[in-house]
DNA sequence: CGCCTTCTTGAGATGACTCAATGGTGGTGG
DNA sequence: CCACCACCATTGAGTCATCTCAAGAAGGCG
């Protein structure tokens, strides 16, 4: 709750985009060229965000959807009495605002974590677009089956594991879809990332508190399997964390590309 | 685990569907007939299934997607140590099957609650449909968009809600559902639901333990506000329920009608 | 340098779990 | 039509993982 500050959206366009890893907007990926011409006259423009500030908040009528260029955001849900889920971290690629009510009131709310760049399309635009595109229209889909797995792997999670196991399913899918980014921008660290999270907003990531996800890094501390400090993730064992996070690092690989 | 069965699919096209609520493919509703016609020659079966039996699972290739027309399913993952979070209850008209990887192993299984009539299209055909007609595939986009929301909707409740707000949710969520499609079918009794769920799947589904479900519907028979009895849900504080629930009874209507 | 946020750790409370035993109920076959 | 059996619901008692509350330490930023 506190930590939602005033919308700093720096319009005008940013027409470089030099140390994006991801080149293209995730929507059109893998869509023919040719088949692309005749949307060069639709709106898009690139926003930047500020680090902890909102691009919007569930109940919104929000007008852009938006592709993630560089930086970390999260989306959430929260409830009356001030509890929050984060549903999602978002990375570079991400698809940001397709919803069912593509004209109604957003769902949930999105935050950046870090200063932030990201590609907007009109609303009203991107319905035209499906409607007479599609190629985009199943690339859309196929996002979406994308992010419905991840949300599903989420869920399994938080219903049947312990804080232990949550924890290393979480972080080793960031691990992994972080390092898989990185194979399109070359890195020195093999078995590090950068992971710009407090430990209270893991812990709304994972349903449970900031205090018990301190005890729980703790413990991965001292088993020598990772270390999480200064917003930064250090994995020791990562076959160990594997196993306890129960998850299919191949299958994890695979949804990062997309 | 001990409730899956051998798969009992009986081939051979059901050619009527006299007590079907929903008469159209889910993925065609809305979509123009003339956009159709072509459709014409893809393959398509009816198929049933009986109560209990598995239509599919988890690491399965399997090569249909389905759209339910009678009876009620569910779709779940498990754990190795048998743990299993049940991630939706299927009603007639939902769409299954559709996933990242198309033609790759099943992420989820499918079990059949009741006997269960359902619309089969190989998956090879709908890569093709998707991507040969825009209408279809932004409509297959908008069925994931909807499901999406409802799963980030129970990875909140899972997440941050209690027991008793969980089961509010769960219960609500259902019975708005079935009495929204009720509107095609007219029925009878106002304020109850057929409910085919035993306490170990509702349990299931909100990552608690049946016993706890047991006590928990007990607390809101004590309270008068619902009554699970006989696969029967009846609700007699409708009001309490919702605020219980901290849903938006609007907003679940109008994803049941999708 | 000082302030504010985040992290760390402890101790006690509790919601939900586990284990265990009993009671119901619907379906099946004699 | 009844008796049996398997499955499901119910309830109790004790335990445990995680939460709550509290207080101090450590960063990071202006």
């Amino acid at each position: 709750m506190a930590n939602i500050r005033q919308l700093q959206v720096n319009s005008g366009p940013v027409t470089q985009c030099a140390q994006c890893p991801v080149r293209e907007h995730a929507l059109f990926q893998g869509v023919p060229l040719e088949q692309l011409q005749w949307t060069q006259h639709y709106r898009e423009d690139q926003y930047r965000v500020d680090a902890k500030t909102r691009l919007f908040s569930e109940g919104d009528e929000h007008p852009y959807v938006y592709t993630l260029f560089t930086g970390w955001m999260m989306i959430s849900k929260s409830l009356a009495n001030g509890k929050r889920q984060i549903l999602r971290f978002l990375l570079p690629g991400d698809f940001v605002g397709f919803q069912l009510q593509l004209h109604g009131k957003m769902t949930y709310s999105v935050h950046a974590l870090t200063d932030c760049q990201l590609c907007a399309f009109p609303r009203a635009d991107l319905d035209k677009m499906l409607n007479e595109n599609a190629a985009l229209a199943t690339r859309m889909a196929m996002l979406n089956a994308r992010d419905m797995a991840f949300c599903q792997q989420v869920l399994l999670a938080t219903g049947q594991k312990n804080a232990m196991e949550r924890m290393a399913s979480l972080l080793l899918q960031l691990f992994i879809r972080v390092k898989t980014l990185r194979g399109l921008v070359k890195d020195s660290d093999e078995n590090s990332i950068e992971l710009p999270l407090s430990q209270e907003q893991i812990a709304d990531a994972l349903g449970m508190t900031k205090e018990h996800v301190n005890r729980t890094l703790r413990e991965f501390r001292d088993a020598e399997i990772l270390d999480v400090r200064s917003k930064r993730l250090r994995v020791m064992d990562e076959a160990r964390l594997t196993e306890i996070a129960e998850l299919d690092a191949k299958a994890l690989a695979e949804q990062a590309l997309l």
